[in-house]
DNA sequence: CTGATGAATTGATATTTATCAATCAGGAAA
DNA sequence: TTTCCTGATTGATAAATATCAATTCATCAG
């Protein structure tokens, strides 16, 4: 991996443009990014990256164009590890391979556990859940700072922004309140009965893949 | 692998149910398979497998509960394969593991194409691109008949059945005829136009790994 | 401190999608 | 053939969600 480099990224900036070759895989050191899928003029956040995680890994493996774009939320420093020499690293050292396989397997599990969110529950419920599952990052806390934007939340969440501000309004009547950015669970019991949180959604996975990040680490 | 073991299972039976260790890697030999996930009283279909395709493979591998049920659709043939000797060959066998790998991140990126129709498209354009994709699948053809019922076939669009149904109608006005289950493209420009098929959703990706099916062979 | 900028909220409305109920159609079994 | 069952369709309606427009709010540069 001699030929891997360091490189520092402004905030704002595509780093990654869905359809690219998948050359480099990305490492996060410092800062955080955003992961976005476009179509057709529409787009959607899928995913944030926090350090230390690695992202769009299974392009990288299949030497195939990226599924989705990149772009840095804030100045990120970000190891770039050449596909090629990823790839040859498989068939010379076999630990490095089960580590690989173990972190596809959990982020093929992560995105799926997504897509079940995406499928079963309504906003209502995907705003719930989400909400109770940040406050058990922050260590169970009643109250804590919502980690992203509220326009990326809802792209997130699948969701306008009107939408989700509407929806965190309606929620005030089932034990929560919102002060700006800050979450405040006055009636978690409530709270839970609406989200009815699940292990096979909502995770934890036996090994955790999301390093108390605000939304969950994917690798394209 | 020496114990690993075929089996039969009749139609309709669920033979995995989510939440359920992962003991056993399944291979469909024959018939075909459903996986569904279900939520607080409600499933919904997330891909159907059809030979010869694994599942279940994430799951396996990290000697995690399954995220999803298995329920087969017709009689189907299966070889089990137990968890712990598929983790005992990755230290094995290099090559196994590197088809492991690919076979990782090519079910990866699957899962990450359905995560962004389901974002980025409404029911309407997820029909005519899945019409559109069935009709690759079958050599471009014209017409052809629907690989699954149509409930089901709602169910992994995210839409309900009387929704599809609307739909089918509604698009009678954009190069599509329906006749039971058969799908008879009259106008494929028309249809291309509001589908606009997308390589980075709809694949293909470099290497196949939809054997000609119904719907996306998947990996829980 | 002030203006400018982008996010967040709110209201009004339209569109999309689901739900419920009632047929309708087609295939399997008697 | 007839019956029965399940899936498919259709209609009427309700609920969820998006869109558009207008403020309000917070933050940061000057």
């Amino acid at each position: 991996m001699a030929s891997s480099y360091a490189q520092n990224f402004p905030p704002g900036l595509e780093m990654i443009r869905q359809g690219d070759p998948a050359d480099f895989l990305h490492i996060v050191l410092e800062g955080s990014v955003e992961l976005l899928a476009q179509w057709g003029g529409r787009e959607c956040t899928m995913a944030v990256v926090r350090p230390v995680s690695t992202f769009i890994l299974a392009a990288s493996i299949r030497d195939a164009p990226y599924l989705m774009s990149a772009r840095t939320l804030e100045r990120t420093r970000i190891i770039l590890v050449p596909s090629s020499d990823l790839r040859a690293m498989f068939r010379r050292d076999t630990e490095f391979s089960v580590s690989v396989i173990n972190e596809l397997a959990a982020g093929y599990r992560s995105v799926v556990r997504n897509a079940k969110t995406l499928k079963l529950r309504n906003s209502r419920e995907r705003v719930a859940s989400y909400l109770l599952h940040q406050s058990l990052l922050a260590g169970g806390a009643a109250s804590y700072i919502l980690p992203v934007e509220k326009r990326l939340l809802a792209s997130y969440l699948g969701m306008t922004p009107e939408n989700l501000s509407r929806t965190l309004k309606v929620l005030e009547s089932d034990g929560l309140k919102m002060d700006g950015a800050r979450v405040i669970i006055t009636d978690r019991e409530k709270l839970t009965a609406l989200a009815q949180p699940d292990k096979l959604i909502d995770g934890p996975d036996s090994a955790g893949n999301e390093s108390g990040a605000g939304l969950p680490t994917s690798h394209i």
